[in-house]
Order: C-alpha cells, then sequence, then structure tokens
DNA sequence: CTTTGGCTATTCAATAGCGAATAGATCGAT
DNA sequence: ATCGATCTATTCGCTATTGAATAGCCAAAG
C-alpha cells in the first residue's frame, strides 16, 4: 500500500506542471512535493515523471494514474462536501468566488448586509476571473456571470445586468457627446482584450474592428478607470455607471445583450446551517437590488 | 481541506470496530489510530464516532461519510492495481492466497515450481478459508474453489476435484469396510461443522443427519487428520488421498459432485509481467496437474 | 470481591517529515 | 559573457508525529 497524502502532490504537480508551482498551489514547499512525488514512485514502483529542466512532465504511465488519482481526488471532494454539509452551527467561514468586477461592486456591500444580520459568520471573498471550482471546494459559493454547466450544481438566478455605452463628463465635453450609435466608430472606444467580443456588435450591423478599442484590458475594473479617467467610450453596467458621479451615460439604444447574474453552490451543501446563510443572503440582497 | 491519510484510519475504525482492533489491522498503534480519528473530526467538523467503553460506534453522520471514504478507498485501490500492472521487472513480491486445504496439499509445490524458473521471484502465500479480497489487493492471486462474482476479475478454471469416502487402513481393519452406499451410515463420519452440507447428500437419497459425523471441523485439514486418526470414513479430494499410504480409498461410487478450482486475478493487473508469471505459471501447474 | 482483559485517551522520548537555504543546471535577456 | 529567472534535488536544523508505556474505565469471569 501506498501513502494517500503523496497522491495529493502528485496531482498538484502534473497539473501545475512543476514541483515549484505545485508547492505554491498546495502551500507547502518545492522540496516537499518533489519529495513526495519521488516518494509515491518508489512505492508504486512507477515513474511518473520525466524531470526536464523546465518542469516535470508525466510519463505515459504518470498519466495514465494521474486519471486514477483524480478520482481519487473527487471521492475525497465528496467527503469533504458532506462533511460541510453536515455542519449546523453559524460560527465559522464561508468562501465566496466573484469575478473581479462583481466582488469590487457589488460584494462588499452584500456581504456586510449579510454579516450585519449573523455577526457569527466569517465570509472570505475570492476575486477571480478564473472560474474557481465549486465541486473541488475550491469556494463554497460562486457568483457568477455565466451559467454553470455542471449537473450537480445548485445555481439561482438572480438578476441580469444592463450594458450601456458611457463616458466621462470631462471627455465629453471635450470631444463631444455621441447622439446616435454610429457616431461611436469616430470616438475612441474602451474594450476588453482577449474577451473582446467583436461577433455580438457586428452581427447587430456595427462593423467593428479590434482597432477601434484603444484602450484593450480584460480587467473590467481597469477598463471602468480608463473611462473615468476619460479616455474615450466603454461599455459598463448601467448601475455602475448611474452610481458613478464622474461617468455620464450615453442614451443609445444599442440594445445589447445583458449579462445573467448566478449565485451557485454545491448541491451537497444546500443542508448546510452556515452556507445555506450566506446562499440565501446573497441571493435575496442580488434580487431586491434588481427590484429596485 | 483535510488530511487524506486520516481517512484510512477513519475506514480502518469503523470496520474494525475499535481503535486498537483498526491499529492491528493497519500495522500501526492504537494512540495514532485514536488521534487520526480525533483530528479528522476536527478537520471535518463533524463527530465521526461515539466513544464506547467497548469501541468505536460509528455517528449517523460518520455512516454518512463512511459511504464516501469506501469510495475513496476503491480509487485508492484503483490506483494501486495499476501501478501494479505497469511493473514489467520479473523481481519482487506477489502474495497468492488460497484455502487453507489448497495452501497446505498444492501451492508449495506449485510455487516450488514456479520460483524454479523464476528464481527472481517472492511468492508470499496467505492460507484462509475466509475469502481475502483481490480487487483490494488484499492478495494479488487467489486460489478459489468457487466462481468469483466480481466482473472485473480474470478467472481461469483449471481443474476439478473429485471427492470420495475414505478411511485410513487401521480403522478399515477393525470396523469393516463399507462395501455399498447405504453401509456408510453406520460408520462414524468425519466431516464439516458450520460449512456442513447436508442439502446434497440427502437430495440423493442419503437421509444423513448432522449426529452422524462424529468430528466435525471447519477445517479440512483437521478433518483429514481425523479420518488418518482412525476417528471413521471422511471426504476428501481423491488426489489427496491416492497420495497418502495411510488412507484407503473407498470405491463406493457415490458420485458427488466435483469441487472445480479457480486460479483468479484482477483484470488491470494482468499485464503487470510478475504477475502474469505467477498466473500462467500456477495455472499451467494446474492444468497439468488435471492431466495426469 | 478481585482479577483479567478489553477499550480510550494521555504522556513523553525518539524519530520521521518539514521548510529555509543551497547547489547545480538551463534558458533568455541584457 | 554575465546576470537573473526558472527549475530540480540535497543538506541541515527544527517541529510535528509516532509508538511504548500508562492511567482510567468498565464488564465479564474467577
Amino acid at each position: 500500500m501506498f501513502d494517500w497524502t503523496l497522491v495529493r502532490s502528485f496531482l498538484a504537480a502534473a497539473e501545475a506542471g512543476s514541483s515549484a508551482a505545485a508547492a505554491r498551489n498546495l502551500g507547502t514547499s518545492q522540496p516537499t512535493v518533489s519529495r513526495h512525488v519521488a516518494e509515491l514512485e518508489r512505492q508504486l514502483g512507477v515513474t511518473l515523471f520525466d524531470r526536464r529542466r523546465d518542469g516535470l512532465v508525466p510519463t505515459e504511465k504518470g498519466l495514465d494514474l494521474l486519471e486514477q488519482a483524480r478520482a481519487m481526488r473527487e471521492a475525497a471532494d465528496g467527503i469533504s462536501r458532506r462533511a460541510e454539509g453536515m455542519h449546523d452551527d453559524l460560527a465559522g467561514t464561508v468562501r465566496v468566488t466573484a469575478s473581479e468586477i462583481i466582488a469590487v461592486e457589488y460584494m462588499p456591500r452584500a456581504l456586510a448586509c449579510i454579516r450585519a444580520e449573523h455577526p457569527q459568520l466569517t465570509v472570505e471573498l475570492v476575486a477571480s476571473n478564473a472560474a474557481v471550482d465549486v465541486t473541488r471546494r475550491e469556494a463554497d459559493i460562486a457568483v457568477r456571470m455565466f451559467e454553470p454547466r455542471q449537473p450537480d450544481l445548485v445555481a439561482r438566478r438572480v438578476m441580469e445586468f444592463e450594458i450601456v455605452p458611457c463616458a466621462s463628463r470631462a471627455y465629453l465635453e471635450r470631444a463631444g457627446r455621441p447622439m446616435h450609435p454610429r457616431d461611436l466608430l469616430d470616438h475612441p472606444l474602451v474594450g476588453q482584450d482577449l474577451d473582446l467580443d467583436l461577433a455580438t456588435p457586428r452581427s447587430m450591423g456595427f462593423p467593428l474592428q479590434r482597432d477601434h478599442f484603444v484602450f484593450r484590458s480584460d480587467s473590467l475594473l481597469a477598463g471602468i478607470a480608463a473611462v473615468r479617467a476619460g479616455i474615450g467610450v466603454g461599455f459598463v453596467q448601467r448601475r455602475i455607471v448611474e452610481r458613478d458621479p464622474e461617468l455620464e451615460l450615453l442614451d443609445l439604444k444599442l440594445g445589447l445583450p445583458s449579462l445573467p447574474l448566478y449565485v451557485v453552490t454545491h448541491g451537497e451543501m444546500r443542508t448546510s446551517r452556515r452556507l445555506r446563510t450566506v446562499f440565501d443572503g446573497l441571493v435575496a440582497w442580488f434580487e431586491e437590488l434588481a427590484a429596485t
């Protein structure tokens, strides 16, 4: 038999591609991961990785066992989730993840509201645009702007965000107000970079080019800051524009598609009183927000 | 997240019913199991056991998590099996299990024959009448007298054992030779205890009672020893009777059902050269035995 | 009524596993 | 060519985990 702990290091090393990166993910040290992998190889009698100068590359056998190891992790995650579902005391920590912009613009108010009612609760907020995995308990609750796919997740669609064009008052004073959608093509635009979606506006008849966007960033927060700084016209959630005195909404009736907002958790965790409280609190807060 | 090693102690404790017994099974000490369970309870935030004077009794939550833990063990066993299947060197240990009587009467010769050809091999022989679990790698290869049920096992039916009545020569001198099946009812019989099968002989027209058996033991070896000591008439594999100068076969044409012999291993492990060698060696040895 | 044998939890010396620091090696940039 | 960044594996104190021994408890047996 082999030591089960070693499998975690094996998984982390395989998925991170190096023992150093794996150690960072695991919150341990590189020598430990290295030793764990070596020890697991010894115990199984199988060489799991090719040691390259730039990291660890799984061997064929390693890849095969990796599949099995993932099954083991799934089982372990099952234990974790099920145990979480058994907690019946409110005190404790709940990890919530949200995309950067949600985390900055809405979550502080939402969580403050929940904590005001339940002071025993501790809430950790993980701001990440990467999809944080709820089934693997990287977070307990996720607030996402896309519909989750996995079947054993519980998702509530709580509201929609209307996306509108806007610019800073200073910029509009200087460059003039676009009065018609096609005027936008004459303004420098602020938008996303890798995530930039040109297909949707084109299908609506706007011959947008990548070059129209003079400031491109996948960080929506950076984009808003750019708009606020007067770089040009950006596309921002209406609610954010309305709350920001420096920004002026351009009422061009573009009819951009709205973005849905989901609150997501794992089915097994709904029975945890603490999680339930935060989940229900978030749903209620956003639904109330939608109503106003 | 919780420490995966602790789950093994949890499983062992739940299945053994006490931390002391679990420690014996795991080859560790009782304090370690006790601490592991306590630590797992702490990390999961769930009380897994009721501490009783006479051991550990799983709580309801503990039972629930036990199921998940078993899934984790299954995945771990999968890793173990698959890793074993990757071995392509002959040197190393193979654990073979067989029922007591097979282990004593045949396995020594069979294994000696295999080891003569492959001296690098080390073979461990586990003599046990209880079904040792090949899927859980309690043994690598099992030699069994019943057909295995689990679907992912590879089983070869290698031979059959004819069961015949016999007694010691000394006994027969003293008590006379039964010449006809029904004469057996006038002789003291040697047979099994809990495993005693009265249904088969009755269905064949012999009104056997439990009382006809004056020496009852579930150890077939003890039964043979009893017959050899002249206690009465027993029912033994023909091959064993023929090899034993003290025993005399009673040619009564009872037509008792023969017992099949299977050599069994796990499908995933067939590709291990070492296991394959022993498996094939055992199959060959028994098939050759059957031919003579 | 004591003894025996089972169990859990605790104590404490020994040891096994840990992380910081380091060596060695390679690549890319200056 | 040299520096710096990146990786793995090794060394070396230190801490955390281990097992033997023990205390405490109870039930069944003598």
